[in-house]
DNA sequence: ACCAGTGTAGACTCAGAGTCCAATCTTCAT
DNA sequence: ATGAAGATTGGACTCTGAGTCTACACTGGT
């Protein structure tokens, strides 16, 4: 993949709109250099084929969360306060990028397979994360666990899945209670 | 879709091997029928197309999860304890057929956009969940929710996320130990 | 002016989904 | 036994869409 010029960037970041209404197998080449208004030779110009188009949103919004999460993860207080404005930012990025975020929900056990992708993830979500869980272990805020990546695997299914369903899908909810659902969700479960 | 013969039915199922690989798109028509042995014309005949085909693994496998969770449900005990067996029988069942899970999740995007499925999860888990949810807060096992369908939903994104990955990505995990840390997740959240 | 990289049109190849149909086999009621 | 209805299949066919290729134009730097 070449390096996109900044207005071309900005073009085909637009083709998340179309790739989410359909998924990308059933996204023509065509259909993007049509929406995008770059034309389709150029489009291979600047990328291998296709799934690197995917590749580039995916990578484009796993950024956004990284950069969410890091910032969340500065926000001081105890892990616990940390974690809960790590969830909250991941879910602003949702909100912030409904399109591309549902395209990567219709794309997401391809996006698994993709290595450059399964690496942001982690890096961007699950590995700090699971840094904060230990962490929250020494300063007393969370408990004990045995095995923190799966717990930090666990957080993620649960904010994907009910961002994307509450924000993305039936956007009729506010960020604001679906926040404050799941983390205490995640915090306290839902034992009385 | 016609209605598939029983010895018909046990070599379509073959299929999800195929397709847990490589995703369906990437698939071919004359692959599943060379690997099933059942010839192309006669797929044909049966499934309008190559959907159809994912439908019909992917109905079976959540109507697994329908039987696994019902039967978990009428264990008795409190609300927590027959949540507590839920997640396990959903864990389990994705031991059971690890490669229709896995197909499962590399095309849950496109799956949760066909009606049926998106039915079916909902009949075999989300609703099932949702409402013993609320039978806990009566019983006094579980805590009060203000959006139990939430709760649910990010209960079930917890446990398939992680059981997929734990179970049929990188199979060294044990059932039982996934299933213990999940669990306590899901019923104590990460607090102290 | 010359060159290198950028950007584009449009024709082309090729794989694979889905269609069609004739031929054969099964089943089962009469 | 016989014929109708449906099941099953081989194999050729159509069509769509991904990706390739090439010629051409435009740009900025030297």
């Amino acid at each position: 993949m070449r390096t996109l010029p900044a207005p071309m960037r900005e073009k085909v970041l637009a083709a998340a709109d179309l790739i989410a209404e359909h998924g990308l197998d059933a996204t023509k080449m065509e259909d993007i250099a049509a929406s995008t208004g770059v034309p389709k030779a150029t489009l291979y110009y600047y990328f291998e084929g296709k799934e690197e188009i995917l590749t580039f949103l995916f990578t484009e919004i796993l950024d956004e969360v990284r950069q969410a999460v890091a910032g969340a993860l500065q926000s001081g207080g105890t892990a616990a306060q940390r974690l809960e404005a790590t969830i909250v930012a991941h879910l602003r990025v949702f909100e912030r990028f409904p399109m591309a975020s549902r395209a990567l929900q219709f794309d997401l056990g391809r996006a698994a397979r993709i290595p450059l992708i399964a690496e942001r993830t982690d890096a961007a979500f699950v590995n700090p994360v699971r840094d904060l869980l230990v962490e929250g272990v020494l300063d007393g805020s969370l408990r004990e666990m045995d095995h923190p990546t799966l717990v930090a695997t666990a957080i993620l299914g649960a904010v994907t899945t009910t961002g994307i369903n509450a924000l993305t899908i039936q956007p009729r909810r506010q960020l604001r209670r679906v926040a404050t659902e799941l983390v205490r969700f995640v915090l306290a479960g839902v034992t009385a």
